[in-house]
Order: structure tokens, then C-alpha cells, then sequence
DNA sequence: AATGCATTGTTATAAAGTAACATTTCCAGG
DNA sequence: CCTGGAAATGTTACTTTATAACAATGCATT
């Protein structure tokens, strides 16, 4: 398990198969119209739906995976669908896109402009979000020292959670 | 100009468009000779090619860029050729795919399995290779503390360079 | 209902990357 | 020198990922 407590501040929860995952979704979901109401902007039936299909689990899900999944016979949505939709839950912080996947995440993080990490295992595919104060505070001194002024950070580690460490 | 020496050990330099690139290029194609003939890998012509285009600036090069640029009117490369060559680079670690931007950049770190990160400027272009030690072991430490084994660390900083800051 | 803008639908295409098999290159052993 | 086989490149076709441009629809306010 994950320290929650830590003398850096850094937190990071991996799921594995048993918990109760309709939490995580209902607290996603709740955030996320809680934070449009606030906001004044539409959480239309389509980006609710991306949305859940994101939460499905605790693994990135590939842009054409939603789209096959709110595909059906009847009715197959485009790729711009999904892609505006995805625009939407990012720019307001619902979901990240994780680069080095081609892939989407629902954001775990509670506050707005967090300088998010993902761990990304290599074995069951999950990925946890993790606010890591002290890589935050490192990549900004360093890249100071450089003389580089810092937007945007994107930091992704791949390797193998705990769950799969203990086989 | 980046700082050499640091307590933290990292450096960083960006060049702007008035240095002697010649060297650049000369060292890169150097160290990939040196390195290949220690590793009885062969450093052939498409490959020495994709190499010299790559270091043909300190941007970050486009796969289908580079197909396009070894290509001419009598001859038209096709995608696997360049996407082999890359493949080998990268192999031996001459190159690196900096993946927020699907695209290549040149390899200046000096050792053989460094942890890079990339700072990337969002009004240039240019792309600076940073081998930042507190990075590093900020990164190692508080995925240690999540019980997460890292096997392979993606940094990328988007932002301004310094050049670009001075306007 | 009429207006107007946001959202979604639709068509088409761009951009990035790979699978599978054919051909060529090149060098080590005869 | 030549030849057999592995490594490298060529070729064809395709998959995956993403976006541009315009049409239709929804929805909120007058």
C-alpha cells in the first residue's frame, strides 16, 4: 500500500483487481459535475459517458478502445466524437493524456493545477497518478539552473506496481 | 549559458542559432562511430544518414520529416527504412524519441544509461538534453515510497529557453 | 417561435507507425 | 575468388492515431 503520509508529500494508490471501483467512479463522476457547475460549463450525455468509459478502470484506454465501446450495431460514433470529448475532460483537469501511451487516464488528483506524475505498470497496465512535491521541486530548480522556465511538466515512469512485485 | 557545475550536478545547454554547429554534428557522428565499432554494430549509410539529419539542428525531428528529406524526385524512401534506422539509434542509444512531440532528437548525453530529461522550448523548438541528478533520485525516491519498482523514467519539460526569454 | 451559439454528426484525410515478404548487401568460411 | 547465410534495405499494404471542414442538431434566452 501506498504511504499516505510521507515527510516529501508524495502519494500514489494502486487498485488491483478487488475494491470497490463504483467509489472511484461515483467520486469521478461527482467531481466532475460538481467542478462544471462551478464552472458553467455543459457535462453533455457524450462527455459523461467518456467519461465513465475512462473510469471503466484504473488503466489508460486508447482513444479507438472508447470508440468501439460507444460504437453498436446500430449507431458507430467518429473519432471526433471522442476526441472532443476528450478535449473537454482535459481542459478542465477531468482526465490526462498519457504520451507515452497514445492513451487517457482519468485524473485522480484532487486540486486544480497539480504537477501530476504517472506511474504506469508494465504488467496490469494500471496507472496512478501521484503528486510528488519533491520531483515537482527538483524539476523546477533544475531546470532554473538552466535557465528554463517551466510550463508544463510531464513526468511518466514505467515499471511494475506493487501488486505485480508480489507476483 | 546553463551552469556546468552544481551542487545538484545537473546541466543543460541550449545553443540559439549562432554556434558552430559543424562540432556538434562532428562530435555526435564521432561518438556513433567510435561506439558501434566497440559494439561490432554497424553504422551503415541510411543509418549515418538518419543520423546527420537528426543533428542537423537541435530540434526534434519528425519521422515522416526525415523521410521526406531523404527522399527526392528519383527515389522516394518508404517509412520502414526510416523507422528502422531510428530503431537502431535508439537501440544504441544515439538517439532519443522524445514522446510528447512524436519525434527524434540526438543524443548528447556523454554515458551509456543515463536518466535524461528533456527541455523542450515551446517557442523555438529547440530541445535540450539535461542529465538532472536530484531529478533522478527525487523520482527514484518517491516512487520507492508508492512500492513502485521504475523501470524506465520519461521526463519532458514544455517552456521557454533561455535565448527565448531574453526575446 | 426566432435567434444564436455550443455541441455533435459526417466525410474525408492527415500523420504516425508496423507487418510481412522480396531483394540486396556484405562478409566469413571454404 | 566465390558462395552461403545473416543482416540490412526495399516494397506493398495496412493499422493506429488524430484533425480539418462543414452540416445538422440541440438548447438557452429573448
Amino acid at each position: 500500500m501506498a504511504n499516505r503520509k510521507t515527510l516529501s508529500g508524495g502519494s500514489a494508490a494502486f487498485h488491483g483487481t478487488r475494491h470497490a471501483h463504483a467509489r472511484c467512479v461515483g467520486r469521478a463522476l461527482g467531481r466532475a459535475e460538481e467542478l462544471c457547475r462551478q464552472r458553467g460549463a455543459r457535462l453533455t450525455y457524450m462527455r459523461r459517458r467518456v467519461l465513465e468509459l475512462i473510469w471503466d478502470s484504473h488503466k489508460a484506454v486508447k482513444a479507438y478502445d472508447l470508440l468501439d465501446r460507444l460504437s453498436d450495431s446500430e449507431k458507430s460514433v467518429r473519432p471526433p466524437t471522442v476526441y472532443r470529448a476528450l478535449e473537454f475532460l482535459m481542459a478542465h483537469g477531468l482526465v490526462h493524456r498519457v504520451d507515452s501511451l497514445n492513451a487517457f487516464v482519468g485524473c485522480s488528483g484532487s486540486d486544480e493545477q497539480h504537477n501530476a506524475q504517472f506511474l504506469i505498470c508494465q504488467e496490469c497496465g494500471e496507472v496512478s497518478e501521484m503528486d510528488g512535491a519533491m520531483i515537482g521541486q527538483a524539476v523546477a530548480r533544475q531546470a532554473a539552473e538552466a535557465g528554463f522556465n517551466v510550463r508544463r511538466q510531464m513526468v511518466e515512469l514505467h515499471g511494475e506496481c506493487p501488486g505485480c512485485a508480489a507476483k
